[in-house]
DNA sequence: CGGGACGTTGACGGTCGTCAAAATTAGTGG
DNA sequence: CCACTAATTTTGACGACCGTCAACGTCCCG
């Protein structure tokens, strides 16, 4: 199905590790537990303001508490829980999910390399949503009473606190359409487009991704069953646009996607 | 249908005014136009921090640089503006959608006397949504500048316009919840009891509401067609949950809906 | 090599969308 | 205040899309 099975593999298998570049580059240039700081940090530009001083950098630096892996599997945070931390992501991919009482639940977001989370902990002090690991991770802690503290004080971070909650409320927005109104195909096409073009942010390829996901996750994230997703990605490899093995999918044809979420722009 | 459907129609139309309690007793406090303040505003409670200090609250009234009414029909801000305010609720009654590029569009939100919209514009100074009055509204102006420059120095500030911008994510997280695992009973039940709720905070009737919005602008944001809605209706009337006349919504049986919503909790 | 998690595919049914028509209400202008 | 038109709501019939249930296939990891 690939044309070049092994290349494929290498090229995404690299994908994977944002981090094997950051920190391998770390502990070449020190060595082991270097510090913590977002100064020399190479996803700054992804979760920290952009133009500060360096005297700002300096004290941005001490945002960050410490570091934390989070096992595969594993959760980073539960609904419940007590909120005391935002947490940036340094590696590793993250799903955050709601539960109703009666046990049905809800992937509400798909979280990589340098996104924060925990801003559902804010209102009530307490989490609403479980933080599970897809992969090994690991996150940046930063006590939310220090980000108050400090955006304070500098301005970029103030607004910038603003901007990723607000550009979280967007997103969701974005989410609520889909699940309001898009069929099936449109969700999932939406959902490819969506991903690649945030990997691509990050330096990946804009064709070429390695889901992190299972297929119900996928599903309970679009509103749709897992055989569903199973079906529609079925449907995208009958008509050429992606080639699919397992969770390594090729984007062959962007347009037909992007005609998919958007029907008008088919000229 | 109703028992006695004057008293209903009476008792409701007080309820669709909160802002006949609040204008009308500042007229009569003073007279006409009264200087912009929240620090006397009976709405305060909600769109403001508690526990502020006089000094404080003299400072927050700076907030506020104007009022504006906006007509029925008419959008307080529309999908592509640029941002620079906040705005605080203070009577009627608002939706606020995003659309695709084609045209399908989604109602993203319903909201009342004491909330907060326009949150959507922070991440790229340009509203992504349409904000659009259901009813005649006024709103409190609050230039978005000036809530940054006064959250630097009144720390209960800062917290709560944190505070609302996650309220606003968990909100958006439950629709979600929603959208994606619910049948439309379900999602109506849930609706129902939502809004009921929040009108209840503001003093009405846990069991009598008016909708502000039309079967399809219900539907756009339950992600059902409005005949799926208006069925819907119709079967919670047959089996005696509700009593609907037209907008005017009693509820009989609230237990009957929270049942409906949360199966696992019948008895 | 074997077990378990994950993914695919098929057959069938239910929920909800679509189309259509009629009823009721709201809004407008005389 | 009434008449008339537009908008909204209700209801029915039908069909499509997606969910359910089931069986089988594949991959991963010990």
């Amino acid at each position: 199905m690939f044309d070049q099975d092994e290349k494929v593999r290498t090229h995404l298998d690299v994908q994977t590790n944002v981090q094997s570049k950051t920190s391998s580059k770390l502990v070449s240039l020190n060595l082991q537990t270097i510090k913590v700081a977002c100064s020399n940090c190479n996803l700054r530009e992804l979760c920290m303001p952009l133009g500060l001083s360096s005297a700002e950098l300096d004290r941005i630096d001490d945002m960050v508490a410490s570091r934390r892996k989070i096992k595969r599997g594993s959760t980073l945070f539960r609904n419940g829980e007590r909120f005391s931390n935002l947490y940036a992501i340094r590696t590793g991919f993250f799903k955050t999910c709601v539960a109703s009482e009666d046990g049905r639940d809800q992937v509400t977001g798909f979280q990589m390399a340098g996104e924060i989370i925990g801003l559902d902990g804010i209102v009530n002090d307490n989490h609403t949503c479980d933080a599970v690991a897809l992969e090994d991770a690991e996150v940046c802690v930063m006590p939310f009473d220090r980000i108050e503290d400090l955006s304070r004080e500098v301005n970029a971070l103030q607004r910038h606190v603003h901007k990723i909650m607000s550009r979280e409320i967007v997103r969701e927005n974005g989410v609520m359409l889909l699940l309001g109104s898009m069929r099936a195909e449109e969700r999932l096409a939406a959902f490819l487009l969506n991903l690649v073009q945030r990997l691509h942010a990050r330096g990946f390829s804009q064709s070429e991704l390695v889901l992190r996901m299972t297929r119900e996750e996928i599903g309970s994230y679009l509103g749709l069953k897992l055989e569903t997703v199973s079906r529609t990605f079925s449907r995208f490899v009958e008509d050429g646009i992606v080639e699919v093995k397992q969770r390594h999918v090729r984007i062959i044809d962007t347009d037909a996607l992007k005609d998919i979420v958007n029907p008008r722009s088919s000229h």
